[in-house]
DNA sequence: TTTGGTAAAATTGTTGACAAATTAAGCCGT
DNA sequence: ACGGCTTAATTTGTCAACAATTTTACCAAA
C-alpha cells in the first residue's frame, strides 16, 4: 500500500500525549467504541473496565467524562455511562450538521487554496483511484481514503475550531455508525467522481461551487445511508430509553 | 419586567440535576467563567478551588474535564487547566461556524414552522420591542433577549444535536466573549429589524430566505464585533502560548 | 404463579493519602 | 549582580478505602 508522507492527518489527533493514564485510556476506549468492540448501548462497568486496563477508577472516570464530551457515551447520575446508540433520525441530524459544516469548510478551502494544497489533494485522489483499480481493495481502505479526503479539506479550511469540531467529534460519531452498518460498494465510484469535481472547484478557487458540490456529496452519502435499513441498532436505542 | 411563560429556554439546560457534586460544580464553574468571574487565561488551581467549593479534588477534576469538553478550559498534562482566552481570529472562527449552523437551524425552523411556533416567535419579538422602547433598558437585558431569540430558533429546528451543539457549547463560548467586550448599542435597533425579517420568512415557510437572512444577521453581528478592537484579551491569549 | 417487600450484592459517588512531576526558591560560583 | 544548579514547595496524577445509591436476589403472602 502506498504511504504518502503526511497526508494522513491522524497524527494531529493521535499524538495526544500518553503521559497521563486518563488520556491514554480515553483514546483506547474511543477506539474500542468506534470500532464496535464495545457494543452500542452497552453499559460501562467502572470496576470491570478499570481492572481490564489495569488502572484505578479515578483516571477511568475522567476518561469517561471526556468521552461524554465527544458525545460517545451518555452519563446518567447514579446510573453510570452507556455507549451511545443512534437511531436513523439521530444519524440524519448529524448528517444535516455535517452537510452544513463541511460545505463551509469546502468553501473556505477553496478561498484559501494554494498550489501546494491542490497538489496534496490531487495526490490523495490518485491514491484513491489506485485503491479502486486494485482488485483486492477492501471496504475499510476505501473508507479510510474517503475519511482522509474529508480530513484534508477541513484542514485546508484553516479554521482550527471547525477542524476540532468535525475531526475531533463528529467524525468519531460517524465512524461509530459506519462500523455498525455495512458499506454500499456501488457508491464508491460515484463518490470518487464527486471528490474529483470538488477538487476542481477548489483549484479554481470557486468557493460557492465547492460548497455546493460538497453539500451535494454529503447529501448523496446520506441518501445512500438512509435507503438501507439498519436492522440491529434502531431497536437497541429504543431499549435504553 | 415582563416574564413570558416558558419562552426562556434555559430550563432545558439548567435543570441538569444537581444530584452529583461534579455536575453541580461544573455548572457553577461554567457560570463563573462565562460571567467573567474567573478571568480568561487564568490558571485553575485544584486544591484552592476544591477548598473554595467545599468538595474534594475528585469531583472537581471531573467537572474540569466536562468544561474541557465544552472548550471552556484547556488542559495540558501535568500543567493543569486554564480558562480559554480567545483572540480576534478565534472568535471569527466561531462566528463562521455559527453563521453556517444557525443558517441551517433557521432553514429547518422555517420548513417545520407551525402557527404555534410563529406565535411564540412573535411574542418574543414583542417582548424585545417593549424592552427597546422602555427608557431604562440595559444592555444585559437586550443581550438576554437576543440570546433567547436565537435559542428559540434553534429549538424550532427540531434538530436535537444541533440544539446541543449551539446552545450547549458554542453559545457559552460567545457569552464568555460578550462578557469581556462591551456591547455596541447602535446595533440593537438594526438587530431587531433583522429578527423581524427572519420571523416573517419563517412564518412564510421560506426556508431559503430564512437561512439567508439569518446568515446575514450573524455576519452583521460579526462585522460589528470585528470593527471594535478588544484591548485586553488579545494580549492575554498571547501570553499563555 | 405472581406480586410485594426486604435484604444482600454490586455499582456509583466521594474522600483523603501517596507518588510523580512541575514550579519556585535559595545557594553558590563566576 | 547574574546565570546555572540543587533543593524545597507546590501542584498534578494516581490509588485504595469509605459512603450512598441502585440493582439484584430472595422469600413470603395472596
Amino acid at each position: 500500500m502506498v504511504k504518502i508522507v503526511d497526508i494522513s492527518l491522524d497524527s494531529s489527533l493521535k499524538d495526544t500525549k500518553c503521559q497521563t493514564l486518563a488520556d491514554d485510556v480515553f483514546m483506547q476506549l474511543r477506539t474500542a467504541i468506534v470500532k464496535g468492540d464495545i457494543a452500542s448501548g452497552s453499559k460501562i462497568n467502572e470496576p470491570q473496565l478499570a481492572n481490564s486496563y489495569g488502572i484505578s477508577r479515578g483516571p477511568l472516570r475522567e476518561a469517561i467524562r471526556r468521552l461524554e464530551g465527544c458525545k460517545l457515551v451518555e452519563i446518567r447520575p447514579n446510573a453510570g455511562a452507556r455507549v451511545v446508540s443512534l437511531n436513523k433520525s439521530q444519524v440524519l441530524e448529524i448528517y444535516e450538521i455535517r452537510e452544513s459544516l463541511e460545505g463551509l469548510a469546502c468553501r473556505l478551502a477553496a478561498d484559501r487554496s494554494t498550489p501546494e494544497s491542490c497538489t496534496a489533494l490531487r495526490e490523495l485522489l490518485a491514491r484513491q483511484e489506485q485503491q479502486m483499480q486494485s482488485a483486492s481493495w477492501q471496504q475499510s481502505y476505501q473508507h479510510e481514503g474517503d475519511v482522509d479526503f474529508h480530513y484534508l479539506i477541513v484542514r485546508l479550511s484553516e479554521n482550527q475550531r471547525l477542524f476540532e469540531l468535525l475531526c475531533g467529534e463528529l467524525y468519531y460519531l460517524l465512524k461509530l455508525c459506519r462500523a455498525r452498518t455495512s458499506a454500499q460498494p456501488s457508491r464508491h465510484e460515484r463518490a470518487f467522481r464527486e471528490h474529483y469535481q470538488i477538487v476542481d472547484a477548489i483549484e479554481g478557487k470557486d468557493g460557492e461551487l465547492a460548497e455546493l458540490l460538497m453539500r451535494r456529496h454529503i447529501a448523496n452519502a446520506r441518501s445512500t445511508l438512509l435507503s438501507q435499513h439498519q436492522p440491529q441498532n434502531g431497536d437497541i436505542s429504543q431499549e435504553q430509553l
